[in-house]
DNA sequence: CAATATACATCTAATTGGGAGGTATTGGGC
DNA sequence: GCCCAATACCTCCCAATTAGATGTATATTG
């Protein structure tokens, strides 16, 4: 039942407070919702460069000595707007989905403390 | 994203109240949620067979003079153990993904409200 | 006759999800 | 030196789920 597009949500919110490489994403993807949501690398690499291509973020190798480089990838602007656009929805959806499975008294009061919406 | 067999979530819901037939469920979904969930009827009496094979709702046709029989869902005890099951597994993750999604202070404070969660 | 609403149902295409598999480096234990 | 674990990156594939198109039939309204 989708919410669509709701990895790449997540991953534009992962670096909402600052670049990332892609296993730290994953990692924090899976530490940030204590265990629940739970997606393998061979799901976070290709989303990333989906996210590339479409301009939502932008990435530079980070070059270390003696390690291996790796790929740091930061929000644009694009994506920082996208973000917010995916925040909004899943609020929608979210409320929607607790309103029609909330004990019945339906009063859509739901979910009203932890993302600003509309 | 996932959350798991969300459709059928919604349909044992939507039965919670009382017996329905398919068109009402997938009308009970739209109204109910203002919109913003619109399942097809082509998702709608799949996941009604599936419900059925597994025992979580029950069936009658009902006959109606000039009109052609309709089927009529209502929920067996499995279906309401089970539905009580999958709103405690949506209230895991909403928190989850709002937890993420929020505006990054992530508080996880974040839906407590609306459902009863573990 | 055509359009609309009710009511049931199947089929296909697209998207998603969850793994398996592959490369490479650093560091620990044997 | 060899193996394992963690870090880090990446591609491919199959199964499950979803969205939506299509098809049937009746009753009502125009």
């Amino acid at each position: 039942m989708t919410f669509r597009n709701g990895l790449e949500a997540l991953i534009l919110a992962s670096l909402r407070e600052g670049p990332l490489h892609g296993y730290a994403i994953a990692q924090r993807i899976r530490s940030g919702s204590r265990e629940v949501l739970r997606f393998g690398e061979g799901q976070i690499y290709p989303a990333l460069h989906r996210l590339e291509e479409e301009g939502l973020v932008s990435t530079e190798w980070e070059t270390q000595e003696g390690r291996p480089a790796r790929r740091v990838y930061s929000l644009t602007p694009e994506g920082l707007g996208r973000l917010e656009r995916q925040v909004r929805e899943w609020s929608r959806f979210s409320e929607a989905v607790s309103a029609l499975l909330g004990s019945g008294r339906g009063d859509a009061k739901t979910c009203r403390e932890g993302l600003g919406h509309g």
